[in-house]
DNA sequence: AAGGCGTGGTA
DNA sequence: TTACCAAGCCT
């Protein structure tokens, strides 16, 4: 992997040119670094922003991270996805208020050891926060570095990954490794583009990218293919009285877990809720391994009554207080027009 | 170690 | 529309 040797110094000058400005570079404290950090896992740069800035904006601190309601934290996450995320993260802030005197660790072994932080988040970390020179390799590192070294390993692997962050390492600028990882992955973002589409002529190591002089893009980086989704046929009832909607609360383990949900169940059970019943629509919703296709029907309650857990929510509750996920949304409209406003 | 776990942008 | 897949981690 020579190329690696001589990658840092073109890839930075280019970085300190060509960096995009997010706010959390502005003040990239450990906290703030940390939060972007989990947020962008998997997790695209535009779709964080809005996140990003109202999460700090209600939560300024670890401390507060720490003592903020559970349900309170799911709605500042709801529709951000990969909800654990946000479990982990008020995990790992009461581990900093106990274990660490509630100072955010500054050495890559405890920062690694917090909830929700593996071998990418750490890096990423110890090295824009603490100045730690260690690799953070992310979809976008691998992406660059398997290109430019001609890699053609599948880069899915643990031992491809392994092999390539030590090989970073090796080639790590010592003086600015925060900026380095940086400068990888917004290459990667901008530039060395995935589905075969890099933008080699703006490329900064255009001229020693063994892909490109060997015309591999296309082929690199090699990975193995993704498991199928299965496809999962569910009825959901939308249940009105007096402009509120019934909800329930998901299961405390697995998919969209602790969020709240249209109660719905596997096609053609009856609703447990009698009433004026009329089918309102299809929907769909297409997580990474599950696709949910859905039927809706509108349910006008008889009664009050409501299944135990279940729950009666207005206009402003379901606004402010329920953290209900995205897979819902093809019915809000009609929600929204039942409760009226 | 292979599968579970969200969502939205893009070709 | 389908298919891919993005600043991964946990079990």
């Amino acid at each position: 992997m020579n190329e690696l040797e001589a990658l840092p110094i073109p890839l930075l000058i280019w970085y300190r040119e060509h960096a995009r400005v997010l706010p959390w570079r502005s003040d990239p404290t450990p906290y703030h670094v940390w939060v972007s950090e989990i947020m962008l896992q998997q997790t695209r740069v535009a779709a964080v922003l809005d996140y990003y800035r109202r999460f700090l904006e209600a939560l300024p601190t670890v401390a507060d991270l720490a003592q903020c309601p559970a349900d309170a934290l799911m709605k500042l996450w709801q529709g951000l996805g990969y909800y654990s995320r946000a479990r982990n993260l008020q995990k790992a802030a009461k581990q900093i208020m106990e274990d660490f005197g509630g100072v955010f660790p500054g050495e890559y072994a405890a920062i690694r050891s917090l909830a929700g932080v593996g071998d990418y988040t750490a890096g990423a970390i110890a090295s824009i926060a603490f100045g730690i020179p260690v690799p953070a390799v992310d979809g976008n590192v691998l992406r660059v570095v398997s290109r430019v070294t001609g890699d053609r390993r599948d880069v899915t692997r643990p031992e491809t990954k392994s092999a390539i962050r030590q090989a970073l390492m090796d080639t790590m600028p010592q003086n600015a490794p925060g900026d380095y990882n940086q400068a990888l992955m917004e290459l990667g973002a901008t530039v060395c583009l995935p589905n075969g589409a890099p933008l080699c002529e703006q490329c900064p190591a255009g001229g020693l990218c063994a892909a490109r002089r060997l015309d591999l893009t296309g082929e690199i980086p090699v990975k193995a293919p993704k498991r199928e989704r299965r496809v999962e046929e569910r009825t959901v009832w939308l249940i009105f009285r007096d402009k509120r909607v019934a909800l329930r609360r998901r299961p405390s383990k697995g998919l969209l877990a602790g969020l709240w949900e249209y109660p719905n169940a596997p096609s053609s059970e009856p609703c447990p809720v009698s009433g004026r019943t009329e089918f309102a629509g299809g929907g769909k919703h297409i997580f990474t391994h599950i696709e949910w296709l859905m039927k809706a029907y509108t349910v006008e309650a008889e009664t009050e009554a409501l299944p135990e857990g279940w729950v009666w929510a207005d206009r402003a509750e379901l606004a402010k207080v329920y953290a209900v996920p995205n897979a819902f949304q093809s019915f809000s409209h009609i929600v929204e027009e039942m409760l009226g406003r």
